[in-house]
DNA sequence: TAGCGGCGACTTGTATACAAGACATTAGAT
DNA sequence: ATCTAATGTCTTGTATACAAGTCGCCGCTA
């Protein structure tokens, strides 16, 4: 497996943004991080250049790419998509899995129920089980692409899941039996609340 | 307003993608691509990552960028998440637009009926405007990501909506309606419904 | 003949050099 | 004093040269 420099840039650089090491509105001179990394300018561009297609970076001053700046009101947009998305997944979940799905769905909740278990991984397991569930490739495409985006926040998502990972397997389950129960707008509008619930806590923890 | 190369490129090879002039699975060499257009391949890596990116190419046999094959598979996927997104585009129109732009809205569609008019444009101007009334910026750049991936059926949906656009007319009054009463779900339910029957017709002109 | 290994051509990946554009600063004119 | 225009510097944009990887092909071997 040869790794690409570009892919060992593009994330350090994500790594960097998560991490708070770069915060918005930081500049992203193109021969400074050449310079950095001890490698030339056309890996470095096409890093940022990828960056910026996902929307963590934009243009600044001198055409430069700048980490984004995202506030609360990005943060309600993003989540207000996403939220919308992840139900039309649960829809299709409901509608179409198949019954070896539908087992390894009911696995997964079980498991992220059990004493010690890391919830954080537990939740990611539920979601691509929908997800493929969902028989939508495209539908998965959007949905990585815009969690990508919720990554300027994920040390917010991590402690607001700590807070909420009672209610939030609550929620879950409710998804659960509503996908087991082939019912499609159930499962939506469940999986609506859940998003919309994770979105408040987290947006709580930003606004202080 | 100073045009880059690399831009004229991307627009030159989308054309030649949506004119058919370039077919699925054709390569897409960076070389031969620089000499057609008199540049160095630079740019033109440039334009093939934005395209891979928006979907429109993807890696072939020596990591070439091929143009993307996409069927009646990937089209149905296409429409099913991006009429979700319109729903809740119009969901959130309905609750949020402000009553200068709902006057706008309204004219949009009066105009779209005069005879003589080029529907098209009155099609993307009442699409906007209810982007617009929105109010979500995140929404917006999905929206406009998803629409450029339908850009290879570009002809066939040229086609389908000159054979819809009495019954189309009628749908986006229906949505005008819900709309301006307010009426988030109906808004909702009435552009799913728009947005499904757009790709019934399309799937059917492509399917022969 | 089937399988395997190395050679070779052609592709992308990376580095470096040069061109061009944008912005800040400053000197000059009114 | 203020506005304007030129200029210098720093950035990105593009071109070219070189490195490295991938795949097909041919010959060798068992």
């Amino acid at each position: 497996m040869t790794k690409r420099t570009a892919d060992q840039i593009y994330d350090s650089v994500l790594n960097r943004i998560v991490d708070g090491d770069l915060r918005p509105g930081d500049s992203l001179g193109e021969q400074s991080l050449a310079a950095a990394f001890g490698l030339s300018r056309t890996p470095v561009r096409e890093a940022l250049q990828r960056l910026a297609n996902e929307g963590l970076t934009e243009r600044g001053p001198r055409r430069t790419f700048v980490v984004r700046r995202m506030g609360q009101a990005e943060l309600h947009d993003l989540f207000e998509a996403l939220g919308e998305l992840e139900a039309l997944m649960a829809r299709l979940a409901a509608l179409r899995m198949t019954e070896i799905e539908r087992h390894a769905l009911r696995e997964i909740v079980s498991d992220s129920e059990r004493p010690g278990i890391d919830y954080e991984q537990a939740n990611a397991r539920f979601h691509e089980a929908l997800q493929l569930g969902a028989h939508n490739g495209m539908l998965s495409n959007l949905l990585a692409d815009l969690k990508n985006r919720t990554m300027p926040w994920r040390g917010a998502q991590f402690r607001a899941r700590a807070d909420r990972v009672t209610s939030s397997q609550t929620e879950h389950r409710a998804i659960l039996k509503a996908v087991l129960a082939r019912d499609g707008d159930q499962a939506h509008l469940q999986m609506r609340d859940h998003m919309a619930a994770s979105m408040r806590v987290i947006a709580e923890l930003i606004g202080t």
